[in-house]
Formats: structure tokens, C-alpha cells, sequence
DNA sequence: TGGATACGCAACCATTAGGTTGCATTTATA
DNA sequence: TATAAATGCAACCTAATGGTTGCGTATCCA
């Protein structure tokens, strides 16, 4: 058993709950699309070419910060926002233990099938 | 260019973010690893061992369905949900290239800053 | 130093989400 | 054919979300 399995199989699951959360809106995707392809930048630099206003964009990055998934520094008088990929590839490696997981339920059951097949 | 990148860079991006938003729940979550690591069940099923009420869970469950990431089919008197893989494999290919996009930018950061070095 | 820029804070609003209870309906079965 | 089991439907409640506006504060710069 993998290293991992802990923060799996554990009396309570891991929090991946709230960083999907915090990916599970256009806008933040958007933001997300923005940092992880570019330097930090301010919530002002955040905010032109979106349809809602800045304390609304202001609102999402604090989404976003609280499930780690970006990190905010103050820099003068603009606070710039920085991608923080940890989170990201704890997903990737939930997800890809969800897809194993099921992986082995078919195999189970394609088994199954053949045990099945030779008995009856 | 990928095949996949008419998805990710088009005028609408794709719909990540309902798929995200309903794993972004605990309840969700844990019916989720129900579901891929065993047979279909019913709600029934489902909901024992379960800290909410039927209903809570069947609603759970739509809007899981609504994401695609579960079917549903009604079998006699009980409705069985079976996972599907499909919107999962999504997910991961997008934080796939959300990845890459971070790395080509951390690339990009460290050619600029050889750069600069050389020039000044 | 005074104006423009960039934020933070707070109040407020409408909608959605998560959850409950109560009751009707369908289906299997003793 | 009653009865139990499994579900659907609807109303309702509370808290969280996504958004706005208004205003105060800090900071850069001409």
C-alpha cells in the first residue's frame, strides 16, 4: 500500500471536498486559467477583461486562497496573486485513485462473469 | 495542437466546472467512492450507513447525475446508480494540462532570468 | 502635497444548496 | 390482496454563495 494511503482510507477522508469546491465556478476557473500561465498579478490585473466587478473577483481569489490553491503577497499598495500547483496534483492523485479504483471493480467483475459462466 | 484544444481554448470553455462543483461535496464524495468500487446500488443501499436522510442522499445523487458522472435506471422498485468514468477522465486530462501550463510558465521564468542575467 | 490608483471592509440582496418532514405512488411478496 | 419496501414529490427552513454598492485607507507619483 502506497505511501498515500493513509489520507484515503482513514477514519476521516481527506479535505478534497473544498478544493473542488473552490474549482467548481467559471469565474475562479478563469483565474486559475490566468495564474498557472502567467506571473503573479494583482487583483486589479485579475479584475480587466472580466464581466463582474473587483470585490466579486476579490471574493474568488479569497475562495481560491483558502483551498490553497493560490497564495496572495502584498507588494506596495497591490496585492499579487501567485499559483500554488500543490493542491492541483493532490487531485490528480485522488482522481487517479478513483480511476483505479474502478479499474479493479470491472476486473472484479469481469471475473466474476467468467467464474460465473464455467460454473453454470 | 491536440485534438482536445478546441475544448480548452474556444469562445465558451468547456464545463469543468459543474463536474467540479459536485465533487466539491463530502457526502458526494464518499457515494462517489461507493460507486467506483462496486457493483450499482440503490438509494436505499446507499443511504444506510449514511448520516443524512434519504432524501438528502437522493438529491446527492441528482445532482451527481446532472454532472454525468453517475447513471441512473430504475430496476422493479428500486433506482440503481452505476458510476461512469467518462467526466472523471475529463477532469484529469484538464488538471493535466493545467500542470503544463504551470511548467511551461516556470520555464519560461527561468529562461527570462538566464537572459537577464547575461544581459546585465 | 494632492490627486489618482489599488485595496479592504461592511452592508445588503437574491439565489442556490443542503437538509428536513410529510405524504402519495409504485412494486414485490407473504 | 394486504402489507412492507423503495422511491418520488412538494413544502419548508437555514446557511452559504455570488454579486452589488458605498466608503474609508494606504500608496504611488507628478
Amino acid at each position: 500500500m502506497s505511501r498515500r494511503s493513509r489520507s484515503r482510507i482513514g477514519a476521516r477522508p481527506p479535505a478534497h471536498a473544498p478544493v473542488f469546491a473552490a474549482l467548481g465556478d467559471e469565474t475562479r476557473l478563469e483565474l486559475l486559467a490566468k495564474l498557472c500561465a502567467g506571473q503573479p498579478r494583482s487583483i486589479s490585473q485579475l479584475t480587466t477583461g472580466s464581466r463582474v466587478t473587483r470585490q466579486a473577483i476579490t471574493k474568488h481569489l479569497r475562495v481560491l486562497e483558502s483551498a490553497g490553491i493560490v497564495r496572495s503577497a502584498r507588494a506596495g499598495r497591490e496585492s499579487r496573486f501567485e499559483f500554488d500547483p500543490r493542491p492541483i496534483e493532490n487531485l490528480k492523485h485522488y482522481l487517479d485513485f478513483v480511476s483505479r479504483q474502478w479499474d479493479e471493480t470491472l476486473d472484479r467483475l469481469k471475473t466474476f462473469v467468467e467464474q460465473e459462466g464455467r460454473g453454470s
